[in-house]
DNA sequence: GTCATCATGTAAGCCGTTACATGATTGC
DNA sequence: GCAATCATGTAACGGCTTACATGATGAC
């Protein structure tokens, strides 16, 4: 789960683990922002394992040295990012960045076939990176994962709905509805990937 | 989260171990089902808390005395527990039951501020039994927490929405559309309870 | 008598958390 | 110089999972 996340937000620019911190919090949202005791822990397997390198930010650049323009707000994260860095000197940060076999590790990653509410839309954040085959399949399986709840979760309901706490009922029911617009989405982008 | 599970379940009725995950797995859906390997443990900590207590089925009734109808379909799940439980005997069968001191426990637990996406269904199936303010107050506070992501998420997309890699784009217009339609329904909990 | 199912547990491990410790840099 | 923030880590712990061990009961 945090690995996908690390890969794919080290993969569109290169970090430390304190930005990269605030970064998956963008991507994963506010909930379930992973915290620094496992970040850091997490990033060290991940250098150790090959997947991502500790990039050398060598440039000891003084601050005078590094043009002021005052045009701030176009910066991207990443030019920041390494702005700050030859600000500061290297020695108190470790800047990572993704390596090829963190990229094939990446690919693997979201072609497994685990499907759940958790690892799916950190899928499809960074199945930009993928084969559109790859892309289609994960959509797909998705979709079906869905389906397969949405016939069970009748298929219960229809044998005791009746006699069902009211709550309960209501409960099922919106899971339902919630789970049929869920469908109604991937279709939509399953359409598109196949006419593109 | 699996401690207001068992409580609400056996609420309903007295079960065993065994039974018990069989309904749980009805309750919570297919997916998030506890073990075998949390479920036990879990169960021997209410215990020892004095939640739940396990009851005495000391009747050493044969089967040949329970009258065999025919009409099995229409058994209610306690009934089939208990005519079982009567035909082996307690010995290897510990059959639990919720204590007035579990029952309190719910309640704390159902009125406790914490709203995640697991939390709160489980909250929300066994509410009928508490009290109608903190079924309510359980239901707004859910809907604020809802609203308070939405803003965010609308913050966050204003900001740099348009420069947005489209497959996350597409994840948060689609969460947010999903937010809207559990709002909703929120509300139309909400106004049932009000107005009855 | 044997196989599937029912039934209860234990052990090891994974994945993540909070809390703590440490120190550099910046702004005032 | 001092506080706030930036930055990196460690330690202890929690909750849940899989795999394993054990044995009773029922169907045939």
């Amino acid at each position: 789960m945090i690995e996908l996340a690390i890969l794919g937000v080290l993969r569109e620019s290169e970090l430390h683990g304190y930005e990269l911190k605030k970064r998956l919090r963008e991507v994963m949202g506010p909930l379930s922002s992973v915290s620094f005791g496992s970040l850091y822990p997490a990033l060290a397997k991940l250098e150790a394992s090959g997947l991502v390198k500790a990039v050398d930010a060598t440039t000891s650049t003084p601050m005078s040295v590094v043009p002021m323009t005052g045009a701030l707000a176009g910066e991207s994260a990443a030019f920041r990012a390494a702005r700050r860095l030859a600000t500061r000197g290297p020695r108190n940060k470790k800047v990572y960045g993704i390596t090829e076999h963190g990229e094939a590790r990446m690919a693997e990653l979201i072609s497994e076939p685990s499907d759940d509410e958790r690892s799916f839309p950190l899928k499809l954040a960074f199945c930009r990176w993928c084969e559109p085959q790859v892309r289609l399949s994960l959509l797909r399986r998705r979709r079906q994962t869905l389906e397969d709840r949405l016939t069970e979760r009748r298929r219960s309901l229809g044998a005791r709905g009746e006699r069902l706490d009211r709550y309960v009922r209501s409960l099922m029911e919106h899971d339902t509805e919630s789970t049929e617009l869920d469908i109604a989405w991937l279709d939509r982008l399953i359409e598109e990937e196949t006419s593109a």
